[in-house]
DNA sequence: CTACGGTCTGTAGCTCCTACAGACTCAAGG
DNA sequence: CCTTGAGTCTGTAGGAGCTACAGACCGTAG
């Protein structure tokens, strides 16, 4: 049966292959409800189409950009709903933002302190160490 | 009976308390072997003492560092088996600095693809947004 | 003696996947 | 037509680093 309505039909490890994502996390996403439910073979095999291809790519920006898996089920809620506006969504954005830039922060206190810490260091054969002696301080 | 020979023993919720540690991740800690078992009562409570305190804040400062479960213990090892060397830890830090310093840059690039995309958001009540619009681009 | 709080254990949950086992399906080759 | 190999299906376990609970016990003050 050929297939005349639709695009190309593709099965998991091809949406895998052309959007980068392991194949087993396709069907974490489907289980956790940010990918739908694909439609199936009669043998019970996940059918997709470009739809879905978009879809998994949105994801996997948002996870590149560091979005949680709730964060982005939320944006997803909105333009699956249609409600979404930019004030809304400028505004997650920049609460993500918030968030990445405190860990920046904190993440280069971490380096700070390491950094100081090792410059210490004599780096010799002795057991005596500034960074040891830091964290048991 | 009183304690004639060590210092003040300290049950599990003293110990927390001292180092600001939750009550069940000291038990964590034992059952990983970063925290040795501790001698029981008779009834089975554990006692610790002050060499339970500072190893425990040697952990959490580590941790705090950023430092792994894994990274620590590797830490605690060497300073257990007192074959520990400056030049050793010095090598440990660097490496799990060099880690930080590796977030921190992908943290930075991920907060200028945000901070700009959400610079183009009008911030108005429209449905059309440009991050939605960068995630599904 | 009782009540209340601390402690004990094992286990489940959290996040975000990743991987495996055992069964099934499908298309190609002989 | 049968076999073989690759793809798919499901449920479940694991990993990191905790955190939290249930149900049972202990210890002490009133």
């Amino acid at each position: 049966m050929t297939d005349h309505v639709s695009g190309k039909r593709l099965q998991r490890a091809e949406l895998a292959r052309r959007t980068g994502c392991n194949l087993e996390t396709i069907r974490y996403y489907e289980k956790t409800g940010m990918m739908p439910d694909p439609p199936r073979t009669a043998s019970g095999y996940r059918i997709y189409d470009e739809t879905h291809v978009s879809r998994l790519r949105f994801i996997l920006r948002a996870r590149e950009l560091g979005f949680s898996i709730g964060q982005i089920r939320g944006l997803l809620d909105l333009v699956d709903g249609g409600t979404q506006t930019c004030a809304e969504v400028k505004e997650r954005t920049e609460s993500h933002l918030a968030e990445v830039r405190t860990k920046i922060a904190d993440l280069k206190q971490i380096e700070k302190v390491l950094a100081a810490t090792a410059a210490q260091c004599s780096g010799e054969d002795v057991p005596e160490c500034p960074v040891l002696e830091a964290l048991a301080s």
